[in-house]
DNA sequence: CTTCTGTCTGAATCGGAAT
DNA sequence: AATTCCGATTCAGACAGAA
């Protein structure tokens, strides 16, 4: 079976999963934040915070957004523990974060028992610039390993850095990360894995692990999203079996 | 005078300036990173942390790269105090730090009562790749200001992400920085401001500053690099006034 | 002037020997 | 037994000199 969604609480998913069974977890927990402090951040729904207001589009809205800080690292740390106990020795982690949360993430990972091992910039060309600032166009990935890294396994030379837009067409979620970003990504997964992502949303880790050949396992909590991320798994998998049929029965070199 | 550069102790050297005297805060301090354990990295110099074995370079080391986490935080935060004290109200703080250190380098921005704004990012195109692993080649900015940001005052719109090497020739120190990225990152400050970097080493953020129009204060520990640093400065300033001659004297269009 | 070729370096990382 | 120290490893990009 290429990939499996669940439906529910990552937490309790995650406990249900057995010791040593995933390669890699990359995954975007929301973030958490837009208000710098507490009153600012709980009284505005993600979309609110995320979307601007001239946007025409119609992005459905997650949870998850109202925690205040300490509540937020301590669900993250008991999610990264689970994640941890469920991924093989020397496997990955790829966690997204934002400026104002990259502190908290790195603690929560910590504590979860993984190493951590750097953080990866994802820039955004085309972000909106203000007056008299800086623009704020980059997203950051912290990523960790659950003890040694195994460069045997994966001799994959990756890059630090990732520039690409968020999609304009077609969008389904509102913090949906572009797929060529993802394909990058998934390949510090040894080949032929399997990759959990327990904050699916809409499924483009999914998508780029399955056209990158591995296994996927999501875990979305909104019944909304699960069945986008459903719709294009299963697109992306007859996508990739039809190149595969093509690959098979196409002409000898 | 359009620079000035003090010998001594950051915290002591800063102590004597006045209130608000100040536009912009620009420094890069020591990291105190590069090993996996406390241990390992209280008990290497900095050169033996990050200079490539097979370098065949000989730049001279830096102090204050052998501190704990915590004893390092409370440096930096009775620092950044002092420098809050120092800065005109709207002036900005613009702080180098690597992956490892940056939660600890934000927290001690905030709790030396700057409002923290942002993180940018410099991507080194250059870093070294690894097996197995993702290159290790991009360092970060915060940047904070000192209560509200004020946009009239200074109209710019500022890139949130920066791509270029390490200078390689004429290099005087370990972490020199380019000046090119310097250059941008200077145009937060107000023109005709003053810049202060408490951390000076070589002085390519004075170099920036005098070459964009500003005055600079500097600090700088070691006797060696404030040497080096007031004969760049001095060369720099020749260079600018040269080419105000020039404008002044040049043929009318 | 380009284009090509060769050399060198990097705020790195790790294992294993030496103390 | 725990720490410290030394050296091997790695390759894209920058630069310099030749073609």
């Amino acid at each position: 079976m290429p990939f499996s969604l669940h439906q529910g609480d990552a937490l309790s998913v995650l406990a249900s999963l057995p010791d040593d069974s995933v390669d890699a977890v990359i995954t975007d927990p929301p973030y958490n934040s837009g208000g710098r402090t507490a009153k600012e951040r709980t009284s505005r729904t993600a979309r609110q915070k995320y979307v601007s207001g001239d946007a025409a589009h119609a992005l459905s809205d997650f949870p998850g957004e109202n925690m205040d800080q300490r509540s937020f690292t301590f669900w993250l740390t008991q999610i990264l523990t689970e994640a941890h106990r469920v991924t093989r020795p020397s496997g990955t982690l790829l966690l997204f974060t934002d400026w104002r949360q990259a502190g908290s993430m790195s603690d929560a990972l910590q504590a979860g028992g993984w190493t951590w091992r750097g953080t990866l910039a994802w820039h955004k060309p085309q972000a909106r610039p203000q007056k008299g600032r800086f623009t704020q166009n980059c997203e950051f990935i912290h990523w960790a390993s659950k003890g040694a890294v195994d460069a045997e396994r994966n001799p994959v030379y990756l890059p630090g850095m990732y520039s690409a837009s968020q999609p304009r067409k077609d969008r389904k979620h509102i913090t949906q990360k572009p797929v060529e970003v993802m394909r990058e990504l998934v390949k510090i997964c040894p080949p032929g894995g399997t990759i959990l992502d327990f904050c699916a949303g809409s499924g483009t880790t999914g998508v780029a692990a399955l056209l990158e050949g591995y296994d996927f396992i999501g875990v979305e909590k909104t019944k909304h999203y699960t069945q986008i991320a459903t719709e294009r798994l299963t697109e992306t998998l007859r996508q990739v079996s039809r190149q595969q049929d093509y690959t098979l029965a196409g002409p000898a070199e």
